[in-house]
DNA sequence: TTGATCTGCATGTATAGACATGTTAACCTA
DNA sequence: TAGGTTAACATGTCTATACATGCAGATCAA
């Protein structure tokens, strides 16, 4: 559909108390949300909305700024704006790296490996749930760690890497404190953007519930997913398992 | 301290590749987590900064919202920009209503009523967490529901609400698929903003475990929090339960 | 003293234009 | 044909300015 046909019933009002941004804005929202611009589809350009509605580019620009916030277009310079094809993930979480964030709290915080494995993968029946997309028999480098605040073990974090990146990280010089993210984005010049996650409940076992020092059976939220870089391609699958006791999700919930 | 001791030893590089508004959201940010910039501090105005790094007052902004964005700084319209003092808050998450998410999934689901009582505040040990800033022995509406997809029972839900609020719920129109936030915002005309919300795992109890119909003791996601007005007036403190096998928490975690 | 009004200052919205930079596809050339 | 260049177009950054609107404190009037 051309921008003409795409645009042709929608209007804005000028004299309207409504901020423009916002009229605009609501008028994509309106398409996407019923289905007249598919996942993926091009929304108009800034200079074509700009000139359809008679306002100024910048007016445009915080119309759809506030759309990809919102998680529903992607913005991808030199080429365009489209609509989010992941635009049924209903939830959205921001968080920094762990330790930053602890540490900025005032916690001390450090993690113990427990080993460092070369491994085929789909030798983990969760990876073909990971998003590696792996050959069957590709190589991935494993790392098993317990991770403490002050003194006290809060979380089981296994992470599966793809050979290319996780081999850096199989040499000694992989201390208990090193961060994997940190590895990635100094060390590799891979910058990360996102992560996939899925957060269920579920019941501590023996070796987890010895390792995190709970009774077996102790309640645990568990997370597996995948992260990934800028450039949209899987660098880590991650398993965690974090104590039900010492391990909250704070969550702020905006419309 | 004001504004000239503050900014003294900040600058901006007109010439350097990163963005100036950049560039001035990280001095801010830095003031703030160096703690020159204490919680509830009012920020430099807009002009006071544009004038100081001789850039424009939209550039500025274009700083001054994003640090807004990640909730370091509250902005107030005609009073000025202060630093957050909830700035401890480590996520986001963003969701809409679950009946309009399941509906748009293509899933039918409906609540089944419990009880309608009123009661007094601090009946319940959790309303004095609760931000709804009752006193003792104020009048609380608590509406107890089970949650189903389909046929299948997936979480119970505890609303507390003022009684201004709650009392129109009370009477026999609340039926059983009423939607409390549907009544306040469209009965009451009361727009709701927000929620903070804290997520934690556990193990079902008997009663719970019967309504849900799940084993004792099987994973759940417990869930406890408020929910906040556009004025910023608590209007419900909510208790979930949900069962683990049903309900995962789908995250994507962004930089 | 009380209440209403005014005023200064803060942020909110909007403009029209300039230049920078990333992406793609068409084109040209060896 | 393969490879490099260019042009068109997209978004990114930035300016200087204007007027609207919200808030608080000062001022004035009953």
């Amino acid at each position: 559909m051309n921008p003409e046909q795409l645009l042709q019933d929608t209007h804005i009002d000028k004299s309207s108390y409504i901020p423009l941004y916002i009229q605009v804005r609501d008028i994509l929202k309106d398409l996407i949300n019923s289905g007249k611009l598919q996942p993926g589809d091009q929304i108009p350009s800034e200079n074509e909305l700009s000139a359809q509605y008679n306002i100024s580019r910048m007016t445009v620009r915080q119309a759809s700024q506030e759309l990809m916030r919102e998680d529903l277009i992607v913005i991808r310079r030199g080429e365009g704006t489209f609509v989010n094809s992941a635009s049924h993930t209903q939830m959205l979480l921001k968080l920094e790296g762990f330790s930053s964030e602890m540490a900025k709290l005032g916690y001390r915080n450090h993690s113990r490996v427990l080993d460092i494995q070369m491994i085929e993968a789909f030798d983990s029946f969760e990876l073909a749930y990971s998003g590696l997309e792996k050959e069957p028999g590709d190589a991935l480098v494993r790392i098993r760690r317990v991770r403490y605040v002050e003194e006290t073990p809060f979380a089981i974090e296994t992470s599966f890497l793809p050979f290319t990146i996780g081999q850096g990280l199989m040499d000694p010089r992989m201390a208990d404190d090193a961060s994997i993210y940190n590895y990635i984005e100094k060390e590799l010049h891979i910058r990360l953007s996102r992560a996939d996650h899925v957060i269920q409940p579920g019941l501590a076992e023996l070796e987890t519930a010895n390792l995190l020092e709970i009774p077996k059976g102790s309640p645990v939220l568990k997370l597996h997913g995948t992260t990934f870089s800028m450039k949209n391609k899987p660098v880590e699958y991650l398993e965690g398992i974090y104590r039900g006791d010492k391990y909250e999700l704070k969550v702020v919930i905006t419309k």
